[in-house]
DNA sequence: AAACCGTGCAACCGCCTCCTA
DNA sequence: GTAGGAGGCGGTTGCACGGTT
């Protein structure tokens, strides 16, 4: 499969698309050695390919459990709800929606919402009512957080640190960490907050 | 029919973080 | 405590393909 210009060998390495020779190595790596360590990939089958790009042609192609085919309205509304709370944070982002990588995610949103051209007037007001529900439900919380510092200052110490993560370790999988950056309880919050159903119901009823 | 354009997707690059010796 | 290596992540690029002009 050489129909890319870019196919080439560099350094020792190849580069370019993969063929599917090159797939079969890298599957029965996998196999035997599981995934990670894939500096050893070369090595170990004579792949004449980085570790990087091993993981990179691994996660983003031939995970068994990838999902194929189009984003769904449904993920789509994920995506921009979520890109709303997290900004550029592909791969959080993907965390939440099994089976969808951070590449394909990324371009998704680069080629249909990056140029302010988001595919259809719903999702733009859902996107809309969904920041200002934030805005509004984080207002109250501020508040109610005060009411509650008044009571019991010292009630948060679970919450700090690393605590947030753990906190919410049950809901990893649909709601990852959020970024460091804002408050913990803020996000912790915002994502109870964020009730999927509800959204998707406005937005997209189907 | 040919040229052009937009979209989809795979892959690379460079930076950052984390882990280990 | 720190340096180096490995892996993770976001940004970007390049090609194929289908639709439109």
């Amino acid at each position: 499969m050489e129909q890319y210009g870019w196919g080439r060998e560099e350094g020792g390495w190849r580069k370019g698309p993969w063929t599917a020779q090159e797939d079969k190595l890298l599957l029965g790596y996998v196999r035997q050695q599981g995934d990670g360590r894939w500096n050893s990939v070369a090595k170990l089958t004579g792949l004449k390919r980085s570790g990087k790009s091993c993981r990179l042609r691994w996660v983003n192609y031939l995970r068994p459990d990838l999902k194929r085919g189009k984003i769904t309205p449904q993920e789509e509304t994920v995506i921009l709800e979520l890109h709303a709370l997290w900004g550029n944070r592909w791969s959080t982002i993907a965390r939440s929606l099994p089976g969808r990588t951070d590449n394909e995610i990324k371009n998704y949103w680069r080629t249909h919402f990056k140029k302010g051209k988001p595919s259809s007037k719903n999702i733009e007001r859902a996107r809309a009512r969904f920041l200002k529900q934030r805005r509004e439900i984080m207002q109250g919380h501020h508040e109610h957080q005060r009411d509650v510092q008044d009571d019991d200052g010292a009630a948060s110490a679970d919450n700090n640190g690393d605590g947030a993560a753990s906190h919410h370790a049950d809901e990893a999988t649909t709601w990852p960490a959020p970024p460091p950056a804002q408050d913990d309880d803020d996000l912790a919050m915002m994502r109870d907050m964020a009730d999927m159903d509800d959204f998707l119901q406005y937005h997209d009823p189907m």
